[in-house]
RNA sequence: GCACCCUUAGCUCAGUUGGUAGAGCAACUCAUUUACACUGAGAAGGUCGCAGGUUCGAGUCCUGCAGGGUGCACCA
């Protein structure tokens, strides 16, 4: 028996130890695996392509999590003979990353970004994002990851980047991306577009203020946006209120706090008659709804009275003041002038930035954007059915199953997406402009071309994830081999805005599914249930665990009893348990490996086992990993030492039988607790394979599907 | 407003196709140079949110209700 068992189990000079083994002898890479000769050479490819962490920082316990559950699969099925490949990479992260950066340098030097110029700022984002990308690559490897880093892949890199560039025409050259001038969600904090889901609602108390435009002004409307009112074009009335019927169809003209404003009486259904007056100042070039009703009714969207820094644009007393003095100004004015009727209450949700915090400005602008609703030439069908049919043929399963209902039903709200963003870290829109010329996907090779100023929305790359990792658009091997992935794991948080979007690319560029099946897990929060934060101080640092209690340990705490799509609490209390679990696996080997190994091997017990590796198996094929680890778990220090071995003490003819249920769970174990497994394993006496990483699985397949 | 999830032991959660309720932690009693105190043995603790229904049988399926949470939309 090896000195090292005389000791408690070491993790933290075990696992850097073993990782850099692992490493070393290039097997996470499935070729050299079939080179030296671990998997046959038609073993079939298992494939999982790693979410991209952002380059913004570091790996928090959601990403442990993910590295944990993911890491189950790849290495259960690299022992079950698969020719597996788990294929890392990061995320540039465009709008997240550039703000960090921005904030650091207006905290630092007090300088914008326009101070820097755009050369310059770029120079930096790149710089962070290098070290940022350091951090997470170490994190990774501390959790005992085994992806194949020598395919590393970056959402910014050159390959990615003819992937965009290739996909962008082919939507563009398809009239699915044309560029046009609608309302955007501004943010006029961060001066960019984002898309609907960066947007956060904040429920807050606001004024409803009833009035008339004008003394001779028939009808009262209420709004919350008093300064909006002169862009006002027209009132709308639901076409039934028999107070305004006697209206519709007639123009007024007024004279709105120093702006001439001409409006018309429309009738529209969208209308709720109950609330305010019954009547809405149509504002369409700073209102959604107001710019949809504006073009039923054929009214102009070009009265724009707001500008980029939330400012008034109109001539008079309101000229360059801020929105909010704006509001102030007019209700004044109103009261003044007699036309002002009532305020109330009410409760209001604000839509506000994610990244910055800034109040939306609905605005007017020139943006590209997707169309979903637009059937595809030779399809007959719009991205959004493509989008929803191959879950709903069961070709993509998402496990757990109740969320494929919420995915139906963020679809079907889907509306066409603004992929251009007004900053300066990202793709640069593959669009280059000579004149009245365009060109699209390729940049001319002349003089006098421009490159569109904008960026690409981050999601539009990585939308293209697990094929532009795999080498797409050269046709190369680990396409035709890898694609479309097997499994795709990730939080239930990003259900709407990447899986569905890796689908809806997917499936346009390459006319299948991007991976077979989706398993969500949850937000992994703090023991009172909060969310993990900075503000709070609640984090824990995957890193700080690992060297506290071992990454063997912190993975179980993170898998066992946790379902998919459910969040969980973690503590540190948890991983101890499992730290003491490793101690407790230890001292089996010690036990163990303290005998000789000699006699037959007890039927009875070894047909236990074999049950137990059996069932553990079906769990982990019917994505039970949360179960297998607790089965293993439970029969290991609750079976096996506790009765199995304590019956065995002065007793002979137990160590053959004891030999091979350690080395069978050691196998067991493996996926779920790499490391100590592994370390165990390098000092069996006789064991078929020199690295556990790629030993033969103990129980033979039961993949129950189909 | 629409949708989804949750409600099981003091706490955190399991419970795969319906077959007399489980784990971890906490608390309680006992053991103590043991492979392991990063330990072991034992006992305690639940009308499975409420009300109906289907069934020989419901924590599990159906309906309604209540409480908690999340997502989406609207918000003039």
């Amino acid at each position: 028996m090896p000195e090292k068992f005389l000791k408690p189990y070491d993790p933290i000079a075990t696992e850097a130890r073993i990782y850099a083994e692992w490493e070393k002898s290039g097997l996470f890479n499935p070729d050299e695996c079939v080179k030296q000769g671990v998997t046959g050479v038609d073993a079939p490819p298992y494939s999982i392509v790693l979410p991209p962490p952002n380059v913004t920082g570091r790996l928090h316990m959601g990403h442990a999590l993910m590295l944990a559950v993911e890491d189950i699969f790849i290495r259960y099925k690299r022992m079950r003979g698969f020719r597996t490949l788990w294929l890392p990479g990061t995320d540039h992260a465009a709008i997240a990353t550039q703000s960090v950066v921005e904030k650091q340098i207006k905290k630092d030097e007090g300088k914008n970004r326009h101070d820097l110029g755009r050369e310059e700022l770029l120079k930096r984002i790149e710089a962070y994002a290098t070290e940022s990308h350091d951090i997470i690559v170490s994190q990774v490897k501390t959790m005992g990851a085994s992806l194949d880093w020598s395919r590393e892949a970056f959402t910014l890199d050159e390959t990615r980047t003819n992937a965009v560039r290739k996909v962008f025409k082919k939507m563009y050259d398809a009239g699915l991306i044309y560029r046009g001038l609608r309302i955007v969600n501004w943010d006029p904090k961060g001066q960019t577009t984002i898309s609907d889901d960066e947007i956060v609602y904040e429920e807050r108390t606001a004024k409803l203020y009833t009035f008339r435009y004008s003394k001779d002004f028939p009808i009262s409307v209420a709004t919350t946006r008093p300064e909006t009112k002169v862009g006002d074009v027209a009132v709308a009335v639901h076409p039934d209120d028999p107070r305004y019927k006697e209206f519709v169809g007639k123009e007024y003209e007024a004279v709105f706090c120093d702006v001439p404003i001409h409006i018309k009486i429309v009738a529209d259904k969208e209308v709720d008659p109950t609330f305010g007056t019954g009547a809405v100042g149509l504002t369409p070039a700073h209102s959604n709804t107001d710019w949809e009703m504006a073009d039923r009714h054929f009214l102009s969207h070009e009265v724009i009275v707001i500008n980029e820094y939330a400012k008034m644009t109109v001539p008079g007393r309101l000229e360059g003041k801020k929105t909010t003095e704006a509001r102030d100004i007019v209700v004044e004015w109103l009261k003044s002038e007699g036309l002002f009727e009532k305020e109330e209450d009410i409760k209001q949700n604000v839509a506000t930035a994610e990244r910055t915090g800034g109040i939306i400005e609905p605005l007017p602008k020139l943006q590209w954007f997707v169309d979903v609703n637009k059937p595809i030439h030779g399809r007959e069908k719009t991205l959004k059915e493509l989008v929803i049919e191959p879950v709903r043929s069961g070709a993509i399963k998402i496990i757990p199953d109740y969320f494929e209902k919420t995915y139906f039903h963020w679809v079907e709200n889907l509306r066409d997406w603004c992929i251009s963003r007004q900053i300066w870290y990202g793709h640069r829109v593959p669009v280059w402009y000579k004149g009245e010329d365009i060109s699209v996907g390729i940049e001319p090779k002349e003089d006098g071309w421009t490159q569109d100023e904008d960026t690409l929305d981050t999601w539009f790359s990585s939308g293209l994830w697990t094929f532009s990792t795999l080498g797409w658009p050269d046709e190369t091997d680990d396409f035709k081999n890898y694609h479309p992935t097997d499994l795709l794991e990730t939080g239930y948080d990003i259900l709407p805005f990447w899986v569905m979007r890796m689908i809806l690319m997917t499936e346009f560029t390459l006319n299948t599914i991007p991976f077979k099946t989706v398993y969500l897990h949850g937000l992994v929060r703090d023991a009172q249930g909060r969310k993990m934060s900075k503000s709070l101080g609640n984090n824990l640092d995957p890193l700080d665990i690992a060297a506290k209690f071992g990454a063997d340990a912190a993975r179980m705490a993170l898998v066992v009893g946790n379902t998919p799509g459910t969040d969980m609490r973690m503590s540190e209390d948890k991983i101890k348990g499992y730290k003491h679990f490793a101690n407790k696996l230890w001292n089996i080997a010690r036990f163990v490996l303290s005998q000789e190994r000699a006699g037959e091997i007890k039927e009875e017990l070894k047909a236990e086992f074999d049950a137990l590796a059996k069932d553990v198996t079906t769990d982990i094929e019917e994505y039970r990993v949360y179960m297998a680890a607790e089965k293993i778990y439970h029969y290991l220090w609750h079976r096996l030492a506790d009765e199995i071995i304590e019956e065995s003490k002065g007793k002979d003819g137990y160590s053959a039988t004891l030999y091979y249920i350690l080395e069978n769970s050691l196998k067991l174990l493996h996926p779920f607790m790499p490391f100590i497994t592994e370390e165990i394993w390098q000092s069996l006496p006789a064991k078929d394979s020199k690295f556990l990483m790629v030993a033969k699985w103990p129980a033979p397949a039961t993949d129950l599907r189909q």
